[in-house]
DNA sequence: GTCATTTTTTGACTTTTCGTCATTATAGGC
DNA sequence: GCCTATAATGACGAAAAGTCAAAAAATGAC
């Protein structure tokens, strides 16, 4: 469904010049994030070994360490790659026709496709935060998290900023957009960590709600006081449009699998 | 600071009686648990091996694996015991004089200290959450956690139960108690992990506000319309009453040593 | 096309650490 | 003081991470 680092022709990735051989490394190195992945999904993160990685890829182990510093390195690659896809999924997002929180529900939307569409990457994502994970990953690939991150946070910023500029949100003296959306990312990441992950804990097996997550994104936009609040509008309606329409697909893909 | 399964004298721990020797065990235990949070704290998830708790507490391999099924399992134990000593914030938040929703904002105190003061542990709950942990830990150790979290939610319940009752919160129609402690539980879990981990995303560092968190509170329950709101009531200065009355001590120490 | 040089690949090897288990030691009842 | 149940030990086997010298392949000058 989702391609690594496929190249999509868009402005905020700079393509050098290659010589065959290095497009050859750099198919590769698609390759083998794939292939982890799917070890990852079948036989989970202990499953997952880099022996693994060599013989199912069908490269030595040699070479895999000349793509990867460590396991872990792979992890924090593959979260990488992870969050460039999200990116596209919010870009998508942005092109939602609707009211500025129409467009954030959006948003939300997407991260929970995202995690439901691709629970690996998703777990890639978190495990990635983990000290278990960085202390073991090079500080060079640490930063291309963060600059990703990054990315993903300057899209979030338009959506922040378009809403204000049409004065469906007026930023307090005292907040930031960066404190608004930090709001949102962790509204976003706890919902989404603890639904994905404490799916065994009795509080949230009661809640067993499609809806949750929307309900909490509701209650803190409804808190930043970003119009029209949900006493006025109907998002649960406005979730289930975007889930039809831009995200069409995924969801049909979804429903047909059963998550 | 805080003690390992300190037995306080609480009526929701049943106490078996013990020979000497067990207790001798059920002390090692704790020993064996301090040690391990320890090495942790300064080598790292992965400077911490089975050998060197073994070497460390002068106990031999066997006796370690007597205790623990795995080096996960530890984490998992680790975990356990940090969520308890979270519920006894949470019973110190609970009795903090003040309206329903400053108590509330002193559960987010209570949290938020926690997890600067205790920064392997809050990282062992977190890390306890991860396929990488969960998948290599007894199933009885897991439900041991999910016990315990229950717990917590259990504590977080009668705060929202007392609000309800003095009308400062009105339960929606479509909304459970449960809802409304998931999303509290989201945005502080969410934030408190986001700010302790991704301290290298820019847009974390950019905040640098000791109130962000706060913020984020403040947001989730004005969305609510939990009474007073915001705008009616200063809760930095509620925040801080708490953190110099109830968590003087613990407040003072992480001053002191600049966290 | 060929040879020299650089780059890449390989897989056997070392190291580390997990987890086991037969053996030894100990505590406590009689 | 003896006996049995229980616990402790650490040598050992297995598994996986990570390394590196040697082999193979690509490159490019002529």
């Amino acid at each position: 469904m989702f391609k690594f680092g496929s190249e999509i022709n868009n402005d905020d990735e700079v393509i050098p010049k290659r010589s065959k051989k290095q497009m050859a490394i750099v198919e590769r190195h698609r390759e083998l994030l794939l292939i982890a992945k799917d070890i990852i999904s079948v036989e989970g993160f202990h499953g997952f070994t880099m022996d693994k990685l060599a013989s199912t890829s069908g490269y030595s182990k040699g070479t895999i360490y000349n793509h990867f510093a460590s396991k872990e390195d792979v992890i924090v690659t593959i979260s990488c790659e992870a969050l460039k896809t999200l990116a596209q999924m919010y870009k998508k997002a942005y092109g939602f026709e609707g009211g500025s929180r129409d467009k954030v529900v959006a948003l939300h939307v997407a991260y929970r496709i995202f995690s439901r569409l691709e629970p690996v990457l998703f777990m890639c994502v978190l495990t990635s935060k983990t000290p278990w994970v960085v202390e073991k990953s090079t500080s060079e690939n640490i930063e291309k998290q963060n600059l990703a991150e990054e990315k993903l946070v300057e899209i979030a910023d338009k959506f922040i900023l378009d809403a204000i500029d049409v004065e469906d949100l007026t930023l307090a003296a005292t907040a930031s957009t960066d404190a608004l959306i930090f709001a949102n990312w962790a509204v976003a990441f706890g919902s989404n960590a603890l639904l994905n992950n404490a799916t065994n804990s009795q509080c949230i097996q009661r809640i067993e709600d499609p809806y949750s997550v929307l309900y909490n994104v509701n209650i803190v936009l409804d808190g930043m006081n970003w119009q029209p609040l949900s006493s006025r509008r109907d998002y649960k309606k406005v979730w289930r449009e975007v889930e039809q329409t831009i995200f069409a697909d995924e969801s049909a893909y979804l429903a047909q699998i059963g998550r």
